[in-house]
DNA sequence: TGAAACTCTGCAATCCTTTGCAGAGCGCGT
DNA sequence: ACGCGCTCTGCAAAGGATTGCAGAGTTTCA
């Protein structure tokens, strides 16, 4: 029932490799017929079948990306980003959740390979070894994940750590705890070695930890920090700082009078929050779309000369609400 | 470079109709033969390439799904059990975001209806006119969007409606407001149709609105429903009822105790919100579960007898601390 | 022993496009 | 009038897989 190539040469009264050629390579068919065809498909609603193309071309048009959880807010963002920037450059997105789990991560690319051109892996729960196993597969580009000189986007969270510390040292704070994620993350360790690095010089940081990433870490990890005596708190990701927020205020701790909290991430909620949360923005969409146009252009290249395999993401703290000067500055 | 059935066939010494029936139709082959060629394809690597068997089968084994916002907490929930469900189904899943916009979405339909053997909208923006004219594309499943005899999972927000209603009446609450959302949103005039025959009986509805679906609506919508005199509130959303808290939590208007809130769609911030939200919790993961098994048995079918094309999903009061007995169940 | 009845495998067509190659038609110079 | 060079179009193969049909081989039974 739908319409093929077949019907529109038949309609227009032309040979099929015309009415291809009239989409493929329009300035090698005459004005006068290539209007006349296009036209004619226009009418018919033809729509050229990608598959039968690609089995010839080599090319699907499709690309992958994928995540480790859906749920997680961090990815829906840069999923918008790659969606919208693959439509833009005319691919379609297979998307697949690999539910945090490496092996399953591995089916999905090896699933999609042939279906696809390339495929966009967001924060890869693979060890080292087995992601020098998939390359090859298919062209991959990483987000916020270091292996060897694969093709990445890559934030700056160190930098954004960065910002964090600079930021309450400013504020005079002396002694802050950071409340760390799990410890195999590429993102927990290059949050810890930014802080430590920019902390090195005025700022004693004591590292509490690991705690689960979420609401409920945060909770747990509060009184922890609190028995710390220290003035404030950098949280590994939004969630664990809204979780030691809520905590802090349970325990009647004023944020940001008694304790300063920072974040990670910038979630929707943290603008939100009691008191609205300064906390480290990353440019997820932004890094969505970087990842596709990175993943096309290594497509388009002949094979050789690669170009530039990294494109970095700045972050951004966001000062709102929760970050104040410390009551007394070497703790209580 | 990828393995074909062609490598697969001439390694194992048999002709690619054999590897093909191997794969496809197993008791057609010679258990000696299919073992022998199975255990070559395994060894090679080989993966049936699904464009190509697609080509002849006039089956793509993908299926799509289009959102309205990603970035919308509602969604990536329903795509979650989309996935799952589909990967078990031995689907892969196409994904777009049609920002919102009804004619991005119908582009979309078209772009995908070659790529898929069906469609899974969520919410879609379109209007009823614009719906009918893509139905026959391809086969559609619609989540929270009844038209016609379509077929489509359905969310029983009206029924999470009256057990709010039923819920704040048990309390004592008499007067209470309802802030509205988008006025042509299926979800907004399901949920007030619920509300308002809930409350038929014993409380009376004031209803406000409409406002924008999110955090700013809210603290917009409290203003104007603390001078209404209403003892409860229930927002649209959740995003909302946040909003509200944190505007009466500014206006020194004690929650629960001088007034109630209750939200809708239970998104993971309602649990840490301070008190924690009162709302009615959709099943967003099993929707999109629900959304594939209706497309895959409707694939399934021979074409006359369909079955029930209609799946609904109950929804949960879950009663958290933002509600409580009115001080004076008339008002201020 | 021979024929019938199966079981299994291979041939070749088919799905929808793209593309190398060759041929048709035309204009132009000699 | 002839041939050359263009431009444009069509033929047919190719790409990876499925499947109807027919043939090869084996078993069963008379």
């Amino acid at each position: 029932m739908p319409v093929t190539i077949q019907d529109v040469a038949r309609e227009a009264g032309v040979s099929v490799s015309t009415v291809s050629r009239a989409f493929t390579v329009p300035e090698m068919v005459r004005d006068e017929t290539r209007h006349h065809v296009l036209a004619t498909a226009e009418r018919l609603g033809y729509r050229p079948n990608r598959a039968a193309r690609g089995l010839i071309t080599g090319k699907t048009g499709n690309l992958g990306v994928i995540v480790p959880d859906l749920s997680n807010p961090f990815f829906p963002n840069v999923l918008k980003g790659v969606q919208a920037r693959a439509r833009e450059a005319d691919y379609a997105v297979f998307l697949a959740d690999c539910d945090e789990n490496a092996t399953e991560e591995i089916a999905l690319v090896q699933a999609m390979a042939k279906q696809v051109d390339g495929v966009i892996l967001c924060s890869s729960r693979m060890s080292e070894a087995q992601l020098e196993r998939v390359v090859g597969t298919t062209s991959l580009v990483l987000i916020n994940r270091q292996v060897r000189n694969q093709p990445a986007v890559l934030m700056d969270t160190a930098g954004g750590m960065r910002q964090a510390a600079e930021h309450l040292a400013a504020l005079g704070h002396r002694r802050v705890a950071y409340l760390s994620g799990p410890r195999a993350s590429w993102s927990n360790r290059e949050r810890r070695r930014g802080l430590r690095r920019a902390a090195r010089q005025d700022i004693e940081v004591v590292e509490l930890g690991p705690f689960a990433p979420r609401f409920e870490g945060g909770s747990h990890a509060a009184d922890l920090a609190l028995a710390e005596g220290v003035t404030a708190i950098i949280a590994y990701n939004d969630l664990m700082a809204l979780g030691v927020m809520s905590r802090l205020a349970d325990r009647g701790v004023s944020v940001p009078k008694e304790m300063s909290v920072v974040g990670f991430d910038d979630i929707p909620m943290a603008g939100m929050a009691t008191p609205p949360l300064t906390t480290v923005s990353m440019q997820n969409e932004r890094a969505g779309r970087a990842a596709v146009d990175l993943l096309v252009s290594l497509l388009n290249v002949t094979g050789a000369e690669a170009g530039d395999l990294r494109r970095g993401l700045e972050c951004q703290l966001i000062v709102r609400a929760s970050t104040a000067v410390p009551r007394d500055p070497t703790g209580r």
